[in-house]
DNA sequence: GGGCTATTTGACTTCGAATGCAACTCTCGA
DNA sequence: TCGAGAGTTGCATTCGAAGTCAAATAGCCC
């Protein structure tokens, strides 16, 4: 069963090989890999050493096919390009790292392309899945089918349970929009985001419908979360009304800024000046001096560290009942908005 | 072998269950699945209907132990906070994808910090492996000791034979430096990468080198390619001559835009009036209006599927030797610097 | 040294799919 | 009707590690 040297070296050694070495059985060398298994203190020794010279390295693939256990996780982000989202990919991808748990990393190019990778995952075996991306109710079934648990990340399951990891749109932007109102604005403009992200119609609502019980009504036009669509939303709400917007809020950081640029620029708006912008994330650029972004910044490293932590008690514990947190952002109160 | 419902459902079906429900052997149904393989039409579509009705997809698993291909990819990648990374990894991501490639993501604190990871990337046999982080030569000897072909994003392997894909540093800042100095400029600051950044020493190098061909001189500041060590930098550059300023060029746009925002807030300097800034990379921001920094595009969508095309050669042809490939930036014009 | 328990060890089976090989079924021509 | 040959199919084995179980060994006390 043990390979020659040419094979091993091509191959990578395998128990067998480390076995023959040390002069013991298979079992002996992986029970020696196994936390808290009866060896021998000197036979322990010799099949480390055995290990050492051959390299030998547990084969986790092999691993998984008997254990069930591949130590995978599946995360699959929607759109990297979005400035949010790197952040929080290496926040988990070092949070599960430090589990124990690799990540399998499927990127897609719109939100709701999920279906395409799906059979990926089932394929894989993944142990569970960190989702940033738009689930329709019977793709969650289809994990609940498999029993891979899956926590989602600013999305919920739209009328299906499913774990979740959010950040708080509305007690966000009710915060925002009372410290608006507070700063004495009136004529207020929304960014919106894309149709089919969840946070994005989630925060945009929650703004329209406190402004509308402050007595306040709005403008609301459509962005797709990028910079450009910043630029273009502010163009187009210029040429909506007759009345000077006051201030304006963005369904996230990187329209709010180009937003901001365009007024000052295409304009000649000041802000906070003539203008107050709000925005919502706490993305790195945010804080840059060019832009003081008054925002609504999101937990990251907490919000991570929950989904983490809420997968791996799933997985550990399938018949979890699973549960939704809702994590509150803090109020940044930059320089592109007079509050009160 | 085929297991009952209640398994099937937890664990997903098997290749038996399938065959069972078919009446047909276990071979039979991993032909089926099999492109080219001898499976009588009737039986084919007997074995895919109920493939269908048992939602079985094959264990990747268990087909990377047989066959020893994982179809799985390791892509290293030391700082995603960086803004020019994500871009890299999407494309990455995605391309690998459209061959049937899965991308197991590891990503690192530091630059350096690639040993912690290696031991589980040999662990999970990947096909081959993408590294954008800097490997000592002995780690690469590791990966070809182990014949897992790798190949390095914008770094080269120093004094061992590596694939690399890589943007040309020297062309890209001389032609910053001919097109600054052709622009009169006289008082050139650099700011550098952290010294532990291949590309960054590189460009660095480079800019240096052509200055001094060119008669000028130049103080250099060392910044760590974030926003805020641009801002940083500036200002020690300020405090380090009495001559005026009105050059710099940054070792990439994060750092140059740190730098603008600086000058222009923090000293009242007028960018491009009194102080041309130039950058390297050509990230999202480096386009918004407020910046139109003059740069160095990389071609990111070519590297990406140069790197992917070369690692794809490699695993399929192990004896392939490994090729260096030179990508030349394009120089953005902008309006961040005046040029000749 | 004998008897007893606790520890260590190895043989064997298992996970799920792929594949070489032999056996089998057709089809078709003689 | 028989046989050649192509096309299908199943049996049995394989990949590499984990784990069950029973056998072997060590350690201990009297």
């Amino acid at each position: 069963m043990a390979a020659d040297a040419d094979t091993r070296v091509r191959r990578g050694a395998t128990s067998y090989d480390v076995a023959h070495l040390a002069g013991v059985s298979q079992s002996a060398v992986s029970r020696c890999f196994k936390q808290g298994a009866s060896v021998a203190p000197r036979t322990r020794e010799r099949i480390l050493t055995a290990a050492r010279e051959l390299n030998y390295y547990p084969n986790a693939i092999a691993q998984g096919l008997i254990t069930r256990r591949s130590n995978l996780v599946a995360v699959i982000i929607s759109n990297l390009t979005n400035l949010y989202y790197p952040e929080v990919l290496a926040e988990l991808t070092q949070r599960l790292s430090a589990q124990g748990i690799r990540v399998l990393l499927f990127s897609l190019a719109a939100e709701s392309d999920v279906d395409e990778v799906l059979d990926q995952v089932w394929r894989y075996r993944v142990d569970g899945a960190i989702v940033a991306a738009r689930l329709h109710p019977d793709q969650v079934a289809a994990f609940a089918d498999r029993g891979v648990p899956v926590v989602l990340y600013n999305r919920i399951g739209e009328g299906v349970p499913v774990a979740s990891v959010c950040c708080d749109s509305v007690s966000g932007e009710h915060a925002l929009v009372e410290a608006l109102v507070a700063g004495d604005h009136h004529v207020f403009g929304i960014i919106a985001g894309p149709a089919d992200s969840y946070v994005g119609e989630e925060r945009v609502e929650a703004a329209r419908h406190r402004l509308q019980q402050l007595g306040r009504d709005c403008l609301i036009v459509r962005g797709n979360f990028d910079y450009d669509s910043g630029d273009a939303a502010l163009k187009d709400l210029m040429q909506m009304t007759d009345r000077k917007l006051d201030a304006l809020i963005c369904a996230n950081d990187l329209m709010a800024i180009g937003a901001i640029d365009s007024a000052r620029i295409n304009f000649g708006i000041e802000v906070p000046g003539d203008l107050s912008v709000v925005g919502f994330d706490g993305v790195g650029p945010a804080t840059w001096l060019a832009y003081q972004l008054t925002t609504i910044r999101q937990p990251v490293r907490r919000m991570t560290e929950a989904a983490v932590a809420m997968l791996i008690a799933q997985i550990e514990q399938p018949e979890l009942l699973p549960e939704q947190r809702l994590f509150a952002g803090e109020l940044l109160p930059g320089c592109s908005a007079r509050l009160g």
